[in-house]
DNA sequence: AGGTAAGTCAAACGATCGTATAAAATAACC
DNA sequence: GGTTATTTTATACGATCGTTTGACTTACCT
């Protein structure tokens, strides 16, 4: 019988610890740029100063390295601010537009921050890969919940139908796309802000387009 | 010294006209479903029953290919149906319904009835190629531009201003996001229509929500 | 019908890919 | 400090990639 090693998920010697962030740090850069197929394992390797034979060792696939790069920070990005979550029905326009500031500073901010989350993500949006499906569930479904609760309180329905789920889509896409469309808008025309204050800026005029847009949709 | 060809782009023989455009139609399936990188040139060739040399024969070399899968469909698809050009000031809510509706119908039916130039499209926004620019300059351009002169007469403005640009980019976003966001909608809620009468009501409903969010915002 | 250019074909090249393996090196523990 | 398990290393395998070549076959023209 075969000797079948499971990869080494957690390192036991210090040193070690530092040489899997590592080959992980380098995998993301690389997989951001080139994308999954566009990057081979030797380059990533060699960027990371780390024997080819570590990604079989520490992850036991390319696609396990992959997976890794792509989730685990998006969990600590939620860990480190979560979705504002609706109380009720007090304010469902200005929990709106707390929404809409959290949902485009993650985006435009926060996850740009990050050296290479962003780009990572964009290319999981378009050409879904295998692990969407566990990103989706992990990260989007969260942030939509609270939006469709605020839009339910705002169109004065107590469940979602139809109706509130393609308000809620619309108003999802509009802050995503902000991002994953970056490449074509600003070959369009002006590119979406970065910083903070703009950010805020844009925030508030999405704001009043969708709120007026929600009150009109019959 | 070497004896340099180009590629045959228009065959002179009648059974190659059907070779050239066989090949041309399966690549086009094939790009569409694994990606640039994920297709071999010999799984495309043997699709079209064609030889592997016949790549560089027409096309020189796989970018190429690429490159026209792409970009000849998009062109004969603007050619069959243009963007309705907006004559004026005299109705501009209702030219902006036309305009939604031309948009979302190229999107969600026309180009999704073309076997693969939907997919193929949607790689390429997301993780765009050396072929991006010229898909922009050749197809999005002509078709912002008509939205643009409707924004403009609705904010009664005579010129393209940064808030209209954003305007503009929202609804471009809104319609463009129906297709690419697919993957993920899909998981979220409800899919975007795919059938015209429901792609007119989705077109008439987004109409109301972005003609009360334009006038609503300062 | 024969000549000639157009098109097709099989075979191979060099490169690169992800994965596998077993020995060498190293850090941690008694 | 010697022992042991962990980590690193070099090397190789088998497959597949895009591209190239030159000879073969075919369709078209005079």
């Amino acid at each position: 019988m075969k000797k079948k090693r499971t990869p080494r998920i957690a390192p036991l010697r210090r040193d070690a610890v530092e040489t899997r962030a590592r080959l992980l740090s380098e995998a993301g850069h690389a997989f951001a740029k080139f994308g999954y197929d566009g990057v081979g394992l030797r380059d990533i390797c060699k960027a990371a100063e780390v024997n080819l034979g570590a990604v079989k060792y520490y992850f036991g696939s390319k696609q396990e390295l992959y997976r890794e790069a792509l989730i685990q920070p998006h969990i600590q990005l939620l860990q480190e601010e979560s979705v504002p979550s609706f109380d009720g029905s007090t304010d469902p326009e200005g929990a709106l537009l707390n929404w809409l500031y959290f949902a485009l500073r993650t985006v435009l901010v926060r996850r740009r921050e990050h050296p290479y989350l962003s780009r990572l993500f964009i290319r999981e949006f378009a050409s879904p890969s295998f692990a969407l499906e566990e990103l989706i569930e992990l990260v989007l479904k969260k942030v939509r919940h609270e939006l469709v609760r605020i839009v339910m309180a705002l169109k004065h329905k107590d469940q979602e139908d139809r109706q509130v789920a393609e308000l809620a889509n619309m108003i999802i896409l509009l802050c995503v796309q902000q991002e994953v469309g970056r490449p074509v808008l600003e070959r369009l025309a002006y590119p979406p802000p970065t910083k903070d204050q703009d950010v805020r800026a844009l925030a508030e005029r999405i704001h009043r387009f969708v709120l007026a847009g929600i009150k009109a949709s019959a």
